[in-house]
DNA sequence: TGGGGCTGTCATGGTTTCCTGACAGGGGGC
DNA sequence: GCCCCCTGTCAGGAAACCATGACAGCCCCA
């Protein structure tokens, strides 16, 4: 249900300039979290928020491996992605748009 | 200079119901700010600082004509635009993302 | 002179987002 | 014991965004 929301979500998802460079950085391979942040250069707190709204978008996967010592690290990856956007697709999707939810 | 910053924009620009909706509306041709405002539902100032962000962002045009009468009226009219996107152009664009203006 | 239509802008709240420092817990190696 | 690395969550404040009502200005028609 609700097509159109998801494509807001997923450009809200997208609109950010970390965000966006969070998503190149995967492109190259996958990390994990920490050295993610250390290599971009932000707080760790705050690259913890945007990851989650990529994975909410589905742009990216995180797991948590545990190593057979028990010490774990949270590896994450970007989800492969195609989108084509013009008028035509705004047209349909804004008729799919939930009016006023809650 | 910065183009992913213009992505950026771009992407922020149509990550919103209510300009979806006004982009649809207008993608059926172009009307005027207050006829807009009635047929959408919405209020007045409201509408027009959505309609700048969509100018801003280069995906609406507005003109005023102002009848031989004297009385004006604010034509808006949809930008024709095609965006294709995956990792590798997301991957392109954070490269030339601005780092920190101001 | 009043009423209606249109365009713009403003002051004002109310949310939401964004970002940071601090903390708790787990595990390792000196 | 101390130090370092990892994960996860929280409180709190700064900043941006959304949305509304009210106003001033201009025009017409009756």
């Amino acid at each position: 249900m609700s097509d159109g929301d998801d494509l807001v979500a997923l450009l809200a998802a997208l609109a950010s300039p970390h965000r966006l460079r969070i998503l190149a950085a995967l492109a190259a391979g996958r990390t994990y979290v920490s050295e993610l942040a250390r290599r971009l250069g932000m707080n760790r707190p705050l690259l913890y928020m945007h990851l989650q709204r990529l994975e909410a978008a589905g742009l990216v996967t995180g797991e948590l491996v545990t190593a057979p010592d028990g010490s774990s690290v949270k590896y994450v990856e970007a989800v492969p992605f195609a989108l084509a956007l013009d008028l035509d697709a705004i047209t349909r999707a804004a008729q799919t748009l939930t009016d006023k939810e809650r």
